[in-house]
DNA sequence: CCTCATCGCGGGCATATACCCGCACCCATG
DNA sequence: CATGGGTGCGGGTATATGCCCGCGATGAGG
């Protein structure tokens, strides 16, 4: 009765690892969700809103609103594809970095879980959430 | 360099879990976060909103809005305590009425889990995820 | 009995996220 | 070349969540 679903343990580890990773990242000014999709765009970019949603499992309209979010700090601009209905997004050079200088911060966070929780458990944890 | 941190698949697969049980949960009426929130009302109802929120480690003022938001849908009511600063949440019949309904959608959803991922490695990602 | 630090809340502000609607654009078919 | 189905977006609406500020209630000291 009192065990918890996995999805409410998922939740809570989420907004956790959240809190860790928005502290650690924030000396860059960015949080960790703008972070990782700001990584996604650098690998793809010039792409367009709809193509990085399916990239990053996101709503097409969550993909427009936080890229706005990151062009109104100035760290993506936005283009028009050749497909006039396409809008387009790339990093600017803020943009490259933000992420330049928030990758130790961020290797930082990841090492520091690896140190304190081992390894061989983050890689066996990440496999586990992925196949979920 | 194309290994996502722990954080973003957390996130993801937080995102997937959330998706799967709000479908899940869809027919009562109400989301996970809600039944969720509901279920952690109804082990110690009538609760003040600072004691729920340390007990499901949520910020005061999301309780509270996630409450009004209940309270709305008529499944909880607001009273005063004692302390009269402090405001108290309890289920009402409605809502322990969402809590049985839903029980059993639940409990369908962690049980798909388990069929499909071995109960014993629900187990340990259970166990995993508490520990981060 | 009168401060004053503390505590509990509501409300403001900002982001993340999803779903739905309507508009504009593209292209294949007739 | 005209039309209609499909596609990409913006904007509206709603929830979840955190942080911060200010107000009112409490209670420990003086």
């Amino acid at each position: 009765m009192s065990v918890p679903c996995i999805c409410t343990t998922l939740r809570s580890a989420s907004r956790r690892m959240i809190a860790f990773y928005d502290e650690t990242i924030a000396p860059v000014g960015v949080n960790i969700a703008q972070f990782s999709l700001m990584r996604s765009i650098a690998r793809v970019e010039p792409v367009t809103l709809t193509a990085l949603g399916r990239r990053v499992e996101l709503d097409r309209s969550t993909i427009g609103r936080n890229v706005r979010v990151l062009e109104k700090m100035g760290l993506v601009e936005l283009g028009r594809g050749e497909d006039q209905r396409e809008a387009t997004v790339s990093l600017t050079e803020a943009g490259h970095k933000v992420l330049e200088d928030g990758a130790p911060l961020w290797d930082g966070a990841q090492k520091s879980l690896d140190d304190r929780l081992g390894v061989e458990f983050m890689r066996q944890l990440h496999d586990a959430l992925d196949s979920l």
